[in-house]
This record gives structure tokens, sequence and C-alpha cells, in this order.
DNA sequence: CTGAAAGCGCTTACAG
DNA sequence: CTGAAAGCGCTTACAG
């Protein structure tokens, strides 16, 4: 039996309706089968699946018996059923950390879009960057035999990072500080990454700058600060109040123009992300057998 | 055979990596079933499943030799077949609009939340808002024969409004326009209930109220304005430029505070809604015959 | 404690 | 043009 709840969305007074079992949404009792129709049709099993498969060979005056039947019973194919038959399931995975995240919704999108044109249906989970979860959503979603899986990890290189500081050398400064988590594998990479980036734009670190955090902000030697995410951004941006000290973010914000001054920002296309995504899947699951391939997405510092 | 794809997240440089099939990540030439298990154990199919669904009644002995088995050639149960068999497939359907609206990821996240305390997958997908695609998802999930569908609608009523008015009237305004859609159904409800709120407030509306737009409204006759979504909010602060009309959005977003002067809106916990719907469901799907139920989740408004 | 048979709802060969 | 049988990978009765 299946059951359908329409929830207002985000442009309603927030409101949650349940309603009941209706028209094809499924029904108590179980829904009918092929068999079903077959009998009421007067015909075989086979009979059925050729017409809703529309295979050629089937008298118009049996097909019309059958659509009658198919009427008649409100029939729907069970499509998990002809899959495992067939063998694949024309679905794919995609887990990201979050959907609050507007780059993975992006991401989603870009994917959603290549998956509806090729006839796929997604399964969606969220890891909130745990890892055990991750394992368990990709085991879930293997144990389901999707076709396909798309994970979005957590972030590799960097090397944005050097045109963000460019941009920052360009402006008079060379104090340029790094705002961004505080431990982790994560947080290392990305210090390393920051140090190379300043050292490529040949500019000295001092360590302190490695270790600011936003409340201090405004009292640190930096006269700039790179910041490595959306929330550390904003973090930033609220510590300093009337800016004493220009802030880099990585990843655009709505409104970020509207703030005085500006907030400049690295960001990119993540829709095309999963576009791409989810291109390169639907090829080699088309057969392709290429070795793994590493495609960038153009990142542009949008300078405010 | 699966793929895997990891697309670099929000955090990373843009890149897109293809990783072969590995592990228990699929494999060509067809997984192993339970049959080869029970031929490499020298059992019957049976006993296969009782270790696998850890049921009663089977010799340490034989349970060892089966988990060999298992182990020695990476087999993994087909989910799907099970679920055919069993009659329901764990899985739930969620459609709404865009994972791009924060409201909406923050409802997925709550609907998450719920389907995985209780067992089930997500089945998603976005709409766009367009009908046509709401239905297609809807049937094609009920195809596969999900368990229950949540759909996200456009919205309903809209009452909050008034307590955004009275909030606007308390700050000594009057003159209170209105900045929605241009047109359709759902713009006219919109409207209708604009001039039903401020009836109840005790204002007259004068007609230039209603056919506000971004652009003209520093020279429209208004000393307020009520924006039905973030992208008008964004729209008329972008337009407004140094604040000479008050300014009360729904829906907040990130740095709202921050701009100056800050800007009021109304909101709600999108998540709850999730949740709410999500447990709804649940409640139903395990036999619940209440009549449709409608929770209304508070709105409040954040004054700034 | 273990297994052979039938069945979930469909499709794939193969006959007539 | 139509159908009876076997099978997808598993579980559900029912025997031994």
């Amino acid at each position: 039996m299946s059951n359908q709840i329409k929830s207002a969305n985000g442009g309603a007074r927030g409101t949650v309706t349940n309603v009941p079992v209706s028209g094809d949404i499924g029904r108590a009792g179980g829904r009918p089968t092929m068999k079903d129709v077959a009998s009421r049709a007067g015909v075989a099993l086979k009979t059925v699946s050729r017409v809703v498969n529309r295979e050629p060979g089937v008298t118009p005056e049996t097909t019309k018996r059958v659509l009658g039947a198919i009427e008649d019973l409100g029939f729907r194919r069970n499509e998990s059923a002809r899959l495992l038959r067939t063998g694949h399931t024309a679905t794919l995975g995609y887990i990201a950390d979050t959907w609050t995240d507007p780059d993975h919704a992006a991401v989603y999108r870009g994917l959603e879009q290549v998956a509806r044109e090729h006839g796929y249906l997604l399964y969606s989970g969220s890891t909130d960057s745990d890892a055990e979860r991750e394992e368990q959503l990709a085991l879930a979603m293997c144990a389901r035999r999707v076709d396909g899986l798309i994970i979005s990890p957590t972030p590799g290189s960097h090397d944005y990072l050097v045109s963000a500081i460019a941009h920052l050398v360009t402006l008079g400064h060379s104090k340029i500080g790094f705002l961004g988590e505080a431990a982790g594998y994560r947080s290392r990479t990305l210090r390393a990454e920051y140090a190379e980036a300043m050292a490529a734009t040949g500019l000295a670190v001092d360590p302190a700058w490695l270790a600011l955090d936003a409340a201090g902000l405004a009292y640190a030697d930096v006269t700039a600060v790179f910041c490595a995410d959306r929330e550390r951004t904003r973090a930033a941006l609220r510590a300093l109040g009337p800016r004493s000290v220009a802030v880099v973010g990585f990843g655009d914000f709505e409104l970020a123009d509207l703030l005085s001054p500006p907030v400049t920002v690295v960001s990119y296309d993540a829709e095309l992300i999963g576009r791409t995504a989810g291109e390169l899947l639907l090829r080699r699951m088309a057969g392709d057998q290429a070795p793994p391939r590493r495609i960038e997405v153009p990142v542009r510092l949008i300078a405010r």
C-alpha cells in the first residue's frame, strides 16, 4: 500500500497535509498484476506483456481487449519486477554531505537533468560528513543494485587559492591570513595549500596567520583573510563589523554583493559538475572502459 | 554492472574524477547469487537464506561454511529481489520544486532523518514548478512501488502575512506595498491574501501597491513593502540601494542580518516540516486510517 | 537441523 | 498472431 503526503513548501505557511491513498498512488489489498489483466481479457500473460511493451504482432482486436482490461483494473506495470528480470534498475545513486550547501544542491540539479534525459530515477542521501553514514548509504544503494553511484566526497586539492591570493596582492595586501577548519585531515591539506599558494605568490607566512579564528580577526596582524567556506566567511564578516580587514571567501552566496563593502568570492558552476559527473557515469555504464579521468570545472574569482 | 563517480563538492576546486568499478560496488559479469553461495558451500538455497537472515536453527558448523562461501564469492544479497518477494520496497519518494531553495533542502533533511531511522531509502526528484514533471516523477516512483510518497507542492494559504504587516504597522507604516509574482494562480491567491491581511489590520490598499515591481520601488507611493519570496526580496534590496523603503521578506537567508539596515523576515522551521511529513507518512504506512490531517508548523517573524 | 517446491511480477527464449 | 514454460534472485510455506 502506498501513501501520499503533501507538505507545504518554501512559499507556504508551514503546513503538512496528510492525503489518504487515492487514484493510482497505490491501494490496499494489492495492486492488479499482468496475470489479473490476462485472465480478465481472456488472453495469456505474454499477450498482456506484448501490448504493455508495444511489441508488434498483436491483433488490433486483442490489443483493444487487453487495453480495456488494463483500464478496468487500473493496472500499472510493476517496474521493480520488470527490472529484476531485466538485470538493471534504471536507478542512479547520489550521496553528498548535505543539500543545505547550495553547491551540492546545484550538483544535484545538474545530475538530475542528465538522469531525467536518460530515463533514470535518483536515490539520494546525505551524510553530514559522517564517513560511516556515507558507507551505509553506498552499501544500501548497491544492495538495491543501482546502475551507478555518484559520491560527492569531502574536497581534495584547492589550487583556486592561488587566484584568490593574487587578487588580494593586487589590492596591496601582503599580510593575508587563512581562516579554515581547526583540525582534521582536510584542514591540514587546506593549510598546506594556502602556504604553497602564498609561496607561489612570493609571500612569507607568519605561523599566526594559520591559527586565526573569526573572533580575534580584528586584532590579528593581517590586512586580509581568506575564508575556506561560507560558514567562516559569514563568521568573519559578523566578527569584523565595519570592515578593517579585507575578506575573500570560498563559495558565493546571495546578497554578498549588497554588503558594504561587498565581499569578493571564489566560486564555480556546481550544476555543471553535476551534469559532468552524470554524463561520465552514463558513458561508463554504456561500456566505456577508459581509465579514470579527472575533469576540472573552471573556478572564477568574483571580485567585488 | 555498477559504477562509481566521485565528484568534488562545495569545498573543492571543481573536480570530477571517474573511478572505475571496484570492491563491492558492482562487477562485470554478474554478481554472485544465493544459488552460487549454496553450491559453493554444498548446502541448499534455503540454508543460505537462513544464515543471511540470521534465522535460528543452523549448526555453527554449516553457518561457518556458508559464511565462508559468502566471503569467498563476495556475495551481497540483492535487496531488490528480496523486496519483490516481500511486497514492499523500503523506499520513500520525495518530490519538490528544487533543492536550490533552502527551505526544500531543509524539508528534505528532516524527512531523510525519519527515513533513515526507519530503514527507508529515498527516491528524490525536483520539478522546477513544472506540473507535468511532477506527475511523471510521481508516476515513475509509483511504478517502482515506493511505500510512500511526499510531494511538496506550490504553496497554498499564507496567513503569515498578517503578522508581517502588523510588524510594519508597529513601525509606523501604513502605505505597505506587495511585491510578488506577476501572474498566475498562485500570484492571485497571494495578492488576495495580502489584501485580506491589510483589511484585517484596518488598512486600505491602493491598487497600485499590488502592481509594484522591484525596479520602480523607490518611486512608488509606499513606505514599506512585503516581498513574497527570497528572489524578490533580493531584487527589492538591490533596486532600493540605500534604503528609503522598509523591506520585509518571506524566507530567511544567510547574512540578512549583516545588511544595513538589516532585513526583517518571516520564516519557519522547514526541517521540522520534513520530519513531520515523514512521521505522518510512516504512521499511515503502519496502518493508521485516520482522516487527512493538517498540521501547522509555527511561522515566526524575525524582526531586525 | 536442512531442503525441495512454489511464488513475488515480470521478461526471455521457444513452440505452435 | 498467440501461448506455455522457465527464469530474474530472493522468501514463504511445508516436508522430512
